[in-house]
DNA sequence: TTAAATTGAGATAATTTTATCTTAATTAAA
DNA sequence: TTTAATTAAGATAAAATTATCTCAATTTAA
């Protein structure tokens, strides 16, 4: 469905959006093991997110990423995904048809449609600050 | 949502049924250009489905790919993609954790459980004889 | 002012996926 | 029986993704 890169952003947005609603900066150091990821790669993938202003970085002595709280209902799911992996989720035929549509579709086209509708309306429609109180009441997990 | 390889496997399968039910065998020259699939690897993926007899092979002169014709209703295109991408498609947490589940879940699992539901109803009530009818009728198509 | 703790960025490496190449085995036709 | 046309299989190569490493830039605290 979505690349590891993805898969790692949306866990870490997830993470600083947590400890962002309760005032808190967090580290690279402190995303990656809350949410088990490699490191250095998690580093890389926060760099793109930072560049594409979802999230904030502070460099220095008690730095790390955080989110502007009165942003965390405003950013979603579709955000992180379309800068991480791009639109190509939405875009992408089903089988791999360079120009897939309704004048010249796959044999799958309708029924891709659907499903592809469907999952964007689960990424246009999730923010973070609902995904964030769930980590926080221990309904979710971001880990194992 | 599949890999090339398992995108190039549905397509060419579809070809093969779609001649199958036409009652000609096809070449993997014939297929590749069809199906617009680099030849090499296309012939690994049919070795592939070869294996798990979701097609046969015919070797030598007048050789080829076929589906016998009894076959095509009962021929789901989850067989196609079980045999060539795994089931993690339905298994894999759409966030990457190791063990997702209602117990334990990601903060997007149970959206999560109705797209991939959705994507594994509409692959496991999906026939070939369907979808080679239609290609066959110039309803829809398995390449550019 | 210096040192320590942090992120940023670019280079490099490892792994996986995609793709090709070569040779063997098989089949049918000439 | 020989040759041509085909698939099978294993080795190899290329490209993409995942992951790490090194050093620079920044920030704060001592």
């Amino acid at each position: 469905m979505f690349s590891k890169a993805c898969e790692y952003g949306i866990r870490a947005v997830i993470y600083i959006a947590a400890n962002s609603n309760e005032g808190r900066r967090v580290s690279l150091k402190a995303i990656a093991k809350h949410i088990d990821s490699p490191e250095a790669f998690t580093a890389k993938i926060l760099q793109i997110l930072v560049r594409h202003n979802i999230i904030n970085s502070v460099r220095g002595i008690n730095g790390g990423f955080e989110i502007e709280k009165q942003n965390l209902d405003v950013i979603l799911l579709a955000d992180i995904v379309k800068a991480i992996d791009g639109d190509q989720i939405y875009k992408r035929c089903g089988l791999g048809l360079h120009a897939c549509s309704e004048a010249h579709p796959c044999p799958v086209h309708y029924q891709f449609v659907t499903i592809k509708n469907g999952l964007r309306t689960l990424l246009e429609t999730t923010n973070l600050k609902t995904l964030a109180l769930e980590v926080n009441s221990g309904l979710s997990f971001l880990k194992i």
